[in-house]
Parts: C-alpha cells; structure tokens; sequence
RNA sequence: GUGGUUGUAGCUCAGCUGGUUAGAGCGUCGGUUUGUGGUGCCGAAAGUCGCGGGUUCGAAUCCCGUCUCCCACCCCA
C-alpha cells in the first residue's frame, strides 16, 4: 500500500494546534464584531470568469482551475490539444476555480446582492483560500484569511477604523506589530512628477533596498532600469525620507506641490495621520513608501502589518479600491479593507509561544473509572459539572490507576477526580490537582467554585 | 515559472571511500506488590532506506529520471 501524503502546501491540524488557531480565530472575530462587521460566506469555488483578469497575469497563473465534471474533452477538437495552447484550453475544460482571496467574491456577492444591502456594508469572512503557489515558509496553498471590509462609503473615517481595527486585535494578540502605511496617490504622484508613469514598482523595489545596498547603489539601480539622471535627482529627497511621519508629510508636500493626484494622496495621509494622532495606538504606525502592495486594484490608502519578534512576511495587508465592483457592472462603490493571515499568525504565535493558558480548550477534569460502581455514582455527578460549564470527561474503561493517571499527564488535564469506594461512602469526590499534586474531599458545589 | 537543497523507525538523526541479520536518542506499548501520574529500572513493537530504472557478484551508499521537503527569486497572507 501507498504511504498516504496530503498535497504539498497543505497541513492537517492536531486538537491542540485547532485550539490555538481557534483562539487567534475568535479573537479577530471579536474585534470584528467590537467594530460592528457582520459575516457572510461565499463558496470555496467560484466561476472562473469571476476570477480571471482581477489579480493580474500572476494571479491568474496561481489560481487552482477545477476540472469540468464528465466528458470534459468535448467540444475540444484535437487540433487545439496538440497546440498546447494550455490557457485558452483551461477556459474551455474549466469553468470552476478555487477562490483566490474573499475581496473579489466579496465585490460578485455585492453586486449580486446590491438590493438588499444598505450601504455602508460592513462585512468580515473568515474562510480558506487556495493559490498554487511555491509553498516556502509562511507560504502555504491552503490559507485562511480573515476579511473586513467597508464598502458603499468614500470617507476616510474607514481608513481610520481599520486602523484601529488591526491596533486592537494585534494588542489582544500580544504580538508586537508595525503598521506601515503608504497611498497609492502618493506613489502615481511621484510618477508624474518624474515623468516615468510605467516604473512605479522599479522605484519602490529600488527604493526599498536603501539599507541594503546602500543610496549610491540604489541610483545605480533605477538608473539601470531606464530612469532618467534628472528624475533620479528629483527623487532623492523620497529615497532618503526619514523622520516622523508628519515629518515625512512635509517633505512629500513639498516634492509632490505640483502633481494633483500626489498631492490628492498626501492629503488623505495627512487626515489619516491627524485623527490617529487623537487616539492612543499601541503599535507604531509608519508611513512607507516602498510599500506598493496589491498594485492591481488598490486606489489609496495602502496598509500592511509586520510582526517585530519574528521573520516572516506580512500578516496582514489591505487598502482602499475605488470600483472594485466595477468589473462587475456596478460602477462607482468604493471599498477599503483589511485581511488578517491566520495561517501566519498562527506560526508568528507559534515561534514565540504567546498562547494564553486558558486558550486551550482541554478537558478540566478527569474521572478516573473504578469500575461499574463508581460509573453509576459518577455520572450524574459529572454531568451536573458540565451543566455549570466544567469541562469533564471520564476514562472509558477502568484500566489501572497509573493508566489513567498517565492519560491526563499526556493531555495535560489539570485536575482528576478519584471516586471509589470509600468517597462514594463519604458521598464525595477527590479532586487531585496534578500539577501540586495535592488533593481534597470536595461535594459538587465547592468542585463548581474552585474551578471558576 | 527560474535556480539551489533535502529525503534512512512516529520524531530528530548516525551509517567511513558499495560488503553479511540498517543503528541510536526521544516517543509509543507492556512490565516494575491492582487507590495515585510526571523520574528510575527491565522489556517489546516499529524501517518497501522517498519512488522508478541502471551499474555491480553485491547498492541506504555510485549513475539517470521522477516526486517531495526546505531556501532564494517572483509574488504575496
């Protein structure tokens, strides 16, 4: 027989590692709910044609296609086979695809639904989602993202609660953070103001370097990509931007006076910047412009969140899209949201241990069986313990006492009851706490107390 | 998609330039006066050496292919 595997990217998770991602899971929900989101689900797969074209030629290329069912091969002459022309085929073999993030099935569930949604819709969706991708780490083809989203409403105030949003739940998390925050404005602003509308992603990538290589290298860089000397002196005062974020604002200000749109993007920064100031965050927020995410779609604001404590990639990005739902024939909703990677959350909490004692959700007490007798005295009892909301569970068989003591050692059960003989004559319970050790003839009600 | 790397027991690994029945630690299971776990002691089970082919009297070891793992690029959560 086979050895079996699962497909490569993919995990299975143990009970202990679902509870811990159930905690990450329920904190973000929390946060979510605190914020007034409501959820929805889509399907895991959807048509291919609501998802081709929205992630751009890359995307594409990663999106798990699904085999048509039956005879799929027809209305497919040979001709076309031979040619290995593979992706126009795929369109014709696949009409199924596995969703690729929730934003775009989010905008189809939109405008499907658009006459029964009051705008501004808040809505989160914590579901997987698929990419064939090369798994590395923090890299997997099976992934959970968790979405929130505002759509129907143009204000900056939104900007400002997703903020907030990733703030409070990176806090209830205890994992350190930095927000870095850019406006795709700003970056078409540079653009324009050097005259190279194409090289936006070779500045940042270029720019993004400067600890690396160094600022002589990094000129060396764009000049190699085809960017003039005079735009390249014109971006200097960028490359070297430092200081405060409002420092920063009143040097973008100054380089982007003469472009509408930059200066568009640094006005909405500006406002953004001004209210967070008001509230108190506890992560740092900084504005960065090498930071050029999602480029496809995104129209403004531009977020991404970096764990501080461990060496992985972002783990969680967003920003703002003016007509998402566009492409679907409902122009002029613009949306902004944030996605939360709980897949590399869950590894970011993993590495450095931050799970709370009382996240995992394992059983509290044991009994441990004696036999028939003690079964019969026991059960009504435990089931009293798990109507107070106790977690208890018995040893289905009574097995030799080091058995079972042994059985709540491996699971980590802090406390085992021990009923035999002489506490069903006492008409007790031994509660043994298997950390101390220590035990005590308890009745019900002081068991339902001390354990709350 | 491009380049590099890895693969031996459930896990972490050893196995020298090819040579008999492939080893260790951890873990698992059982035992260690049948109402007390974590430590100790004794014992046991467990491996198509990733898969397929080739070279050879003989391959875990050499060669080719393939898959997988991990890493870099790309992209991203």
């Amino acid at each position: 027989m086979q050895k079996p595997s699962i497909p490569k990217g993919t995990r299975d998770f143990s009970p202990i590692e679902m509870s811990k991602r159930n905690y990450i899971f329920n904190t973000i929900r929390e946060a979510f709910h605190l914020f007034g989101f409501q959820q929805i689900e889509t399907p895991a797969m959807e048509n291919l044609s609501t998802l081709m074209g929205k992630y751009g030629d890359e995307g594409d290329k990663l999106l798990f296609k699904i085999l048509n069912s039956g005879n799929y091969l027809s209305g497919v002459d040979q001709n076309e086979l031979s040619e290995g022309a593979t992706n126009k085929l795929a369109t014709k073999l696949c009409e199924k695809g596995l969703r690729y993030d929730l934003t775009v099935p989010f905008a189809r569930y939109v405008v499907m639904n658009r006459n029964d949604i009051t705008f501004p819709f808040r809505r989160y969706q914590i579901q997987p989602v698929w990419r064939a991708d090369r798994p590395q780490r923090g890299r997997y083809r099976e992934f959970y993202q968790c979405d929130a989203d505002v759509i129907g409403s143009d204000s900056l105030l939104n900007e400002v609660e997703l903020i907030q949003l990733m703030d409070d739940v990176y806090q209830r998390l205890n994992i350190r953070v930095a927000i870095k925050m850019n406006n795709r404005k700003i970056l078409s602003g540079i653009a324009e103001i050097i005259g190279e509308p194409d090289k936006i992603v070779d500045i940042t990538v270029a720019i993004d370097k400067l600890d690396k290589i160094g600022l002589e290298n990094v000129n060396i860089e764009l000049a190699s990509k085809g960017i003039s000397n005079e735009a390249i002196s014109l971006l200097q005062p960028i490359i070297l931007l430092e200081g405060h974020n409002f420092e920063k604002l009143s040097v973008l200000k100054n380089v982007l006076r003469t472009s509408e749109i930059g200066r568009k993007g640094v006005e909405e920064l500006e406002y953004i910047l001004r209210k967070i100031d008001l509230l108190k965050l506890h992560c740092e927020l900084d504005v960065d412009l090498t930071l050029a995410r999602g480029l496809n779609y995104y129209t403004g604001a531009i977020f991404e969140v970096k764990a501080l404590d461990v060496e992985i990639g972002s783990i969680t990005g967003g920003g703002r899209y003016d007509n998402l739902t566009g492409v679907f024939g409902l122009p002029g909703v613009s949306g902004v949201g944030i996605s939360f990677g709980a897949d590399r959350i869950f590894d970011v909490l993993n590495q450095l241990d931050l799970y709370p004692q009382d996240s995992l959700l394992t059983t509290q007490i044991l009994f441990v069986n004696f036999g028939e007798k003690e079964e019969e005295y026991c059960l009504p009892i435990i089931s009293e313990l798990r109507k107070a909301g106790i977690r208890v569970e018995m040893y289905p068989e009574a097995a030799k006492m080091k058995k079972q003591l042994g059985y709540a050692d491996t699971k980590k059960i802090p406390y085992t009851a021990i009923v035999g003989e002489n506490e069903i004559k006492e008409r007790k319970i031994m509660l043994k706490n298997m950390q101390t050790g220590e035990q005590k003839l308890m009745n019900i009600e002081q068991i339902i107390v001390s354990l709350h």
